[in-house]
Parts: structure tokens; sequence; C-alpha cells
DNA sequence: TACGATACGGAGGGCCCCGCCACTTAGCAA
DNA sequence: TTGCTAAGTGGCGGGGCCCTCCGTATCGTA
């Protein structure tokens, strides 16, 4: 018993090609109805495949997150815990900077249903945990700090920083800051 | 010669009273029509005194804005520079994390036009500019800091903590990790 | 091949932003 | 006071988006 019909898996994976360029070019605010003319279906085709937008950017945004999760476990194993967490920020900095929509995708998430099922933010959290964890254990980072704060105020420069005209460069520089401290006790 | 009608500022008083209200219950992305029905007045009108949704939201939180203004010039006088220039990052970042849509307004700020005229940053950038200046002789703060790097990270605090459910606690937390450092070098 | 469940998409309602344009009214002058 | 003129107003229509409903087409199977 084929839980989805053939029809729906193909128009499930045009909607999702067509979802990425079109998240890609406007931003987490592209059009459902642009996404469904696009695609050659209709707008209801969209909202029976992905019942939120939020389930769109999901969708689209699996894949991202899933390279910034390996690339965590892959660095969990470096010998230098404080430039192993460091390099993991930059490229989740990097990368919500430079991905449309993806800070969005990852603030906006967990909005409204308050138990878990976080798509986005958990698994990174989840991802980011080991290495700041050793991190911690080693005196690298400072105590209080949970992974979620820093994929939290990661996704927020990204936000703060996505109409410069560089959003990544921007980004990585007050990132360093916040890795730094504006006023570090001396 | 009146430049401008008294009817005029009748409604222009009328559309910003009610423009604080529905903006402090909606955020940014409050309604104009929803406005201007609630001022009585045509949608056009407000289009009229207000030409874009920035412009509003800039006569809507002037007042705010000039408050925090005012704060960093009386922080100014004070004998502990780190503590000033916390405080007053502190107070800027209650109010962008509390009041509904301020953080928008700060991060959509200059958006389009790319010379000066950011009604919003510009002001605090400024009022903050001899704080910073002033605790970074003293050496209490990081180099290479910005007035406007300060806004930024704190309006992007204020973003990333908008659904929280106490936004103010939670974004001065992140301020204080931001302030004191993720990972600062021992 | 015929049937039933599954999936589709067009139509319609509601809300919004935006621009146009005929009308009203405030404020000045006679 | 009265009349004139331009500043100011707001209703209307166009276009777009989101969302829901429901009749219909299609798939997979018996």
């Amino acid at each position: 018993m084929p839980a989805q019909r053939a029809d729906a898996r193909r128009n499930y994976a045009r909607i999702l090609a067509v979802a990425e360029e079109e998240v890609a070019t406007h931003g987490a605010d592209a059009s459902l109805e642009q996404i469904a003319r696009t695609a050659g279906v209709g707008s209801a085709t969209v909202r029976r495949h992905f019942p939120t937008r939020h389930a769109l950017l999901e969708a689209v945004f699996r894949g991202r997150i899933e390279t910034l999760a390996t690339r965590a476990r892959e660095l969990a194993e470096s010998d230098d815990v404080r430039a192993a967490l460091l390099d993991w920020l930059g490229a989740l900095t990097v990368y919500s900077a430079t991905v449309q929509g993806l800070a969005t995708a990852l603030l906006r998430d967990g909005e409204l249903d308050p138990e878990h099922a976080n798509p986005c933010v958990n698994p990174l959290a989840e991802a980011g945990e080991p290495l700041l964890r050793r991190a911690e254990r080693a005196g690298a980072v400072a105590p209080g700090v949970t992974p979620v704060d820093l994929v939290t105020l990661i996704a927020g420069i990204a936000l703060a920083t996505q109409h410069h005209p560089d959003p990544a460069a921007e980004a990585t520089r007050l990132l360093h800051l916040t890795v730094a401290g504006i006023s570090p006790r001396a």
C-alpha cells in the first residue's frame, strides 16, 4: 500500500524544486501562489503538501541544515576545541547570512507549537551541543550558554545584516565581535 | 503662509495616535488600512502623510528614540565608563525587545536610500558614539566596534527573541553573553 | 476493465496595498 | 460676509496574496 500516489510524489518534488529557487531569490516571503504557478499546479496543491509556510521552508532548508549538522559532527573530533566551535559558528553564520530566508526559518521556528518539533533549530542545536559542551569543559566558552542561544544569536545577526551590501562579511564581522565580547572584563 | 492646513494637521495627529496603538499591538506589520479605518480617514490620507510604511514607523518611534538618545547623553557624564555604556545598551535592548516593531524599524532603516537619512539608526548611533568612544579610550571595549554595530547587534537580538515568552529578559540575557563574549580568549 | 480512494485545481471570499480623480473645505482676499 | 482657489480628502477599482471549498480527474487495484 503506497502511502502516496505517484502524481502526488511528482508534484511534491516539482513544488519543492520551484520553492528552492523562489525562496533563494525572494527569501522567506516568497509568494506561495507564484510557486504554485511556476510549478504548474494549483495553489491548493501547494497547501496540501505544505500546510504552512514554515513547513515549506523547513523542507527547502532541510538539506542545508543537515550539511551543517554533519560539519558539526566532523569538527567534534578536531583537536582544538575552541577553533572547532568557532569554525562551526562561522559556517553557520555564513549560511544564515547567505541563504535567503534561512535565518527567518530558524527564528520563526517553533513559533506556535510550544512543545517539541522545532524542525530547523533542533537538529542544529543537537549537532552543536557536543561541540559546545567540549568547549565549555575546556573553559573556552562562557558559562550559561546553550546551543539554542548560539543558533538564535547567529540567526539574529544574519537577519540584522541581510540588507547590507555584503551580508556574509558583515555577519562574520559581527560574529567575531560577539565571540570576543563587546566589552569583556579585563 | 501656513505650510499645512489645519485639517491636515488634525488628521496627521489622529493617524499617528492610532498608528501608535496599532503598531504596539500588531508590530511593524500593522495594517495601514486598519489604521485608516480606526482613525476615520481614507487610506489615501494615510499614504499622503506617510508615503511609506517606514515613514510611519519612524514617526511612531521618534519619541522613543529621542528618549534613548537623551539617556545616552545623561550617561555620558557618568564616572564608570564601562557601566555607563552597558547601562545604555541594556536600555536599548529592553526597548527594542519590548516595543513591538521598533527592532524592525531599526533594521529596515535606510534599506533603500543608500545615502544618509537613516532616521531611526542615526540618532541612536550618534547619541551612543561618545559613550562608546569614551569606553574605547578606557580600554573597556573591543577595538573596531562602531555605534552602528551596537545598534545592529541589539536590534538583531531583539528580532531573534521577539517570539520568546519573555522577550525582554531573554534579549537581556543574550546581550550579556554578547557583551562578555561567547568565547573570549583567556 | 471498472471501481473507489486519493489527489487535483479552479472559483470565490477576505484582506491588503496602491494609484487615480472628482469632490469638499479651509483660509485668504475683496 | 462672501467668494474664490488650491490644498486636502476619501471612495473606487485594479492587482495580489492567502485560504477554503468542492466538483472532477487520475491513480492503483481488483
